[in-house]
DNA sequence: GATACGTGGTA
DNA sequence: TTACCAAGTAT
């Protein structure tokens, strides 16, 4: 249970946290200009799992392209990928995209106003909503992140595990009490100001936190122990063979599946070791496994190569939930018409939105 | 409710 | 190198 404070202690910290927001927030960061919501969203879907320092220059960037939402709801796929690339959780962008559309759509270009409403956006989760909702509308809802978890957690010492969804509402319900109703944008934000600095993960201070006297595990000592996170999975291990098959035409070039994984992103045709191995327990020698890349290249493209492995070890590059390893394979064909993909020279697919793994793949060619 | 979904930084 | 963190959402 939570031993929450008396309303004369909650006023006293909405003072204390304002003050110092006031006084030490970081009000330069770009989309802190005004409250616009469109310069509020976008900001807050970069935001989701990626640090500020990352998105600065990206949310610069986008707002130059897509200066207004009907502009992000024209924009073809390619170019918003193309804006996004490098930022990594690609759905978010096109999520974005049937937001900007469904607004401008179903709501005339006006945006609605409540968490409630916005929640039903897509790409709109409680956090984003509740956001946009504080920031842009003055509603008075606590937008619950990774920040707010850790900070409330150490400040009341909460046991829950907050990677468990059904802990969010402990959460939240304790922020509709903290939040200041007169200021409710300018308190989630400082709350996030707080949770990534005094109050961060790790390297925190919360000796000279401007809310030391209100945390709870400060004062007994346990702040290591908050939050309670329950660890996720490690990456599972991949295995993948990639073809640098290039030809008086450029190289081949290849647009992954429109769902999963990098989706709509362009690579090299790229092989997973179980795409050959339907015996888990089969040994294959290397030139066996490049033996049936060559197989496997003449029926998917119709382009014969006699592959050459790379030197030095495999490129690899981790995911969330899995760790490629990637072997990439050489070879100098003919420019025939490739059954799937196309070829493209090197300077025109540098144009494509293209995934890290790829990039390193070119840095390991050159 | 567990899993999928990227990338960069740090210890 | 491994592990974990960083302003989450959809399915």
């Amino acid at each position: 249970m939570i031993d929450m404070w008396d309303e004369e202690k909650i006023r006293a910290f909405r003072a204390t946290l304002l003050d110092w927001y006031d006084e030490a927030g970081r009000a330069d960061l770009p989309w802190r200009e005004n409250q616009d919501p469109y310069r509020v969203w976008v900001s807050e879907i970069m935001l989701q799992q990626t640090q500020v320092q990352t998105v600065i220059p990206y949310f610069n960037r986008f707002m130059t392209m897509f200066p207004t939402l009907n502009d992000l709801a024209a924009a073809p796929e390619q170019d918003l990928l193309k804006a996004w690339e490098g930022l990594g959780y690609y759905s978010r962008v096109r999520n974005m995209q049937k937001a900007a559309i469904q607004v401008r759509d179903d709501y005339s270009g006006v945006w609605p106003d409540t968490m409630a409403e916005l929640e039903n956006l897509t790409g709109i989760g409680p956090y984003t909503a509740a956001a946009i909702a504080s920031i842009s509308f003055k509603e008075p809802v606590p937008a619950i992140d990774g920040n707010a978890f850790r900070v409330f957690a150490r400040l009341f010492k909460i046991d829950a595990d907050i990677a468990q969804p059904k802990t969010r509402k402990v959460f939240f319900d304790l922020g509709l009490q903290l939040i200041d109703p007169d200021r409710p944008g300018d308190f989630n934000q400082a709350i996030m100001d707080l949770g990534s600095s005094y109050m961060s993960a790790k390297n925190y201070d919360s000796e000279h936190s401007p809310v030391k006297q209100f945390n709870a595990a400060y004062a007994d000592g346990t702040e290591d122990f908050y939050p309670v996170k329950s660890k996720a999975p490690k990456p599972k291990p991949i295995t993948y063979f990639a073809v640098a098959a290039h030809s008086p035409a450029g190289y081949l070039w290849e647009q992954r599946p429109t769902t999963g994984l990098l989706a709509n992103f362009w690579t090299m045709p790229l092989y997973a070791l179980t795409d050959f191995v339907t015996d888990p327990d089969a040994e294959w020698s290397e030139d066996e496994m490049i033996a049936a890349t060559e197989k496997r290249l003449l029926a998917d493209y119709g382009i014969t190569a006699k592959l050459v492995k790379m030197g030095g070890r495999p490129v690899t590059h981790v995911y969330t939930h899995q760790k490629w390893t990637v072997t990439v394979l050489t070879a100098e064909v003919e420019a025939t018409t490739p059954h799937r993909g196309t070829w493209r020279e090197f300077d025109a697919l540098t144009r494509d939105p293209q995934p890290k793994i790829q990039e390193k793949i070119w840095k390991r060619l050159n």
